[in-house]
RNA sequence: GCGCCAGUAGCUCAGCUGGAUAGAGCAACGGCCUUCUAAGCCGUAGGUCCCAGGUUCGAGUCCUGGCUGGCGCGCCA
């Protein structure tokens, strides 16, 4: 890496200057392009401990500086004393034989060394269909999960299925009722039950899978045989939607299995072994408070049932013992609640701070035309996630969900992601690849064979060109931090940008023919089909992390050419 | 009342964990169709970074105190 070499020849400049520990020599990329490609502060850091004026520290470090060695063309003083260096354009045309060389893998990287990961993500129960919130948390998940996979990280995606609890209950009762009333009975339905549509159509395919056995009957059995056909139903519709939606699980981890293989009641007496678990009004609670929660907890309540939170610490501690000693929770922020409770009780047990690590997200708000829209025909008061995809692609939906960042709330408008413009900037991105791979086609090319070794990169030199060569050059950088900072929208804020060099440097051709890729001088055609597959390879990479696809041809434009064809 | 998150252009949002003149898209205004795609491109305008203090060479970014909005504070899950 260029960076590196000049990071150590900065670092020899001040060991010549006196200055043995300079600390971490900081090296950015100005957000002015007239600063150069990278630029340093140490000047104006050291200026306090060598009592210098931070332009005459940076005077000498420039004099000391052997340029060629540090891999730059030029190093000027700027400012209050920043040093701006700027790479030599041949530095910046070679980037490609990398990026070519690189291809598919270009950005993947090793921080991770290999250490296995745990992204737990949707965890939604069983008691209905997947809502917009579910949305949101799915594209987030398993975008962090590829971005870790990405920097050298050994990912496992895991959805926890709360299949043990209250709220399952509920889904019995609700389903009992509705097939009763399918029998032609009179019964209440629960207060507390579910009110959407869907839990009618389960009671319908029991009635049609089962006919009457169950009608009038109010035994356990009857309930039970409920449950489990619900929950087999809503599993299989939630596994479904995942998949159409390109999310894939590689564990289900059931809350049932903590309870059968005993996690539950070994959590309990490892917590009594902590010496913070007493009894209070007949419950049995642990001291929270002592590693930061508000209150103490119930862990098991007077009646005898274990609250919601032991299950979760036990299954926590599943994690650990699975191997995953670095955990991510993606949650709504409104469970954010949760968090410092089973944090405590984990710590109790004996594992680290700050173990697990969460990604709380924010709530989705669907607008069309300026509106709110809140309902759905199937689930009675919120909007599918199966809804939301019908209407818009997976695609759009999947970008939306990652263009903001997840602490900040979002606000999905259906009438731009509908809109198949680059006003929409799924399509902005998506037209920018297809346009790439467009290009080769009418140029004969096939892109991914283009060697850049046979071409003259020297004659990439416009000013277009040579900051769309650095642009692309960064990725790898860009999916570093992204997924250091489980930031999968500033990957969406790069290719945006990204996309809009490169409509820039495509339409220089459109006044201009000399500036086009194809019907050029030879030399001159293939030096640009590198930059061409280049740029594919980015945005097609980039596309993946997201899990958006990379269409070679936009369907507008596939429909214009088989109008063409058939005129 | 306490806790978490947010507050940046008319709107939706970025801002690389403290850097140089705060950016993008949409909307507005002006220009460009004989194209490697005009569902596009180029340009212009638009700001009390919620407020008040503080920290330092330097603050949208950090600390304190307020204000506004969302969410959460159960022997619910």
């Amino acid at each position: 890496m260029p960076v590196d070499t000049l990071r150590a020849e900065i670092a020899r400049a001040l060991h010549s200057l006196g200055v043995e520990d300079a600390g971490e020599i900081v090296l950015e990329r100005p957000r002015n392009p007239d600063h150069g490609d990278w630029a340093t502060n140490v000047a104006l850091q050291l200026a306090k401990p060598l009592r210098k004026a931070p332009r005459q520290i940076a005077e000498e470090l420039v004099d000391l500086l052997d340029v060629q060695r540090a891999g730059v063309s030029a190093a000027e003083i700027a400012g209050p004393g920043f040093i701006n260096f700027r790479l030599a354009a041949e530095e910046v045309q070679g980037r490609l034989l990398e990026i070519a060389e690189a291809d598919a893998a270009f950005g993947r990287s090793d921080a991770g060394r290999g250490e296995a990961v745990n992204v737990e993500f949707v965890s939604a129960n069983p008691t209905g269909p997947l809502h917009i919130g579910h949305g949101r948390q799915a594209a987030l998940g398993d975008a962090i999960s590829s971005l870790l996979a990405w920097t050298g990280w050994k990912v496992q995606r895991e959805y926890y299925y709360n299949d043990a609890g209250e709220q399952i209950n509920r889904l019995a009762r609700s389903t009992w009722a509705r097939y009763q009333q399918e029998q032609g009975r009179e019964v209440d339905f629960p207060e507390d039950g579910y009110q959407g549509d869907y839990v009618t159509d389960i009671a319908r395919e029991l009635a049609a899978a089962e006919g009457d056995r169950w009608a009038d009957d109010d035994s356990p059995e009857a309930l039970e045989a409920m449950r489990r056909f619900a929950v087999r139903v809503l599993m299989t519709e939630l596994e479904r939607d995942l998949d159409t939606f390109r999310v894939e699980f590689d564990e289900f981890y059931l809350e049932s299995s903590l309870y059968e293989e005993g996690h539950v009641e070994s959590t309990i007496s490892r917590l009594r072994e902590s010496g913070l678990v007493y009894e209070k009004d007949g419950a049995l609670w642990l001291r929270t408070t002592e590693y930061g929660d508000d209150k103490d907890r119930v862990m098991v309540k007077s009646t005898g049932h274990p609250t919601y939170f032991l299950p979760d610490v036990a299954y926590h501690v599943t994690k650990w013992e699975r191997g995953f000693h670095r955990a991510i929770n993606v949650q709504g922020a409104d469970h954010h609640g949760t968090i410092a409770r089973v944090r405590a009780g984990l710590r109790a047990l004996g594992h680290p701070e700050g173990y697990p690590e969460y990604v709380l997200h924010q709530m989705v708000l669907v607008i069309r035309g300026g509106a709110e829209v809140k309902f759905s025909k199937r689930a009675g008061d919120y909007v599918t996630l199966r809804e939301l995809f019908d209407e818009v692609g997976v695609d759009v939906a999947r970008y939306f969900f990652l263009m903001r960042r997840p602490e900040a709330q979002l606000t999905f408008d259906l009438d731009l992601a509908l809109d198949q413009s680059d006003k929409n900037p799924v399509y902005k991105v998506q037209y920018a690849h297809a346009r790439m791979c467009s290009i080769a086609r009418k140029g004969g090319v096939e892109l991914d064979a283009v060697d850049p070794a046979s071409a003259d990169l020297s004659l990439l030199e416009r000013d277009s060109e040579i900051g769309l060569i650095k642009e692309i050059a960064r990725f790898p950088e860009v999916i570093e931090e992204a997924a250091a900072q489980r930031a999968p929208h500033s990957v969406c804020a790069y290719l945006e940008s990204l996309a809009g060099m490169i409509n820039s440097w495509y339409h220089e051709g459109n006044d201009d023919p000399s500036l086009r890729v194809i019907g050029v001088e030879d030399d001159l055609m293939r030096a640009r089909m590198v930059l061409v597959r280049a740029i594919r390879i980015v945005l097609r990479n980039g596309l993946a992390v997201l899990g958006v696809s990379a269409p070679e041809r936009m369907e507008r434009e596939q429909a214009i050419e088989t109008a063409e064809a058939a005129a």
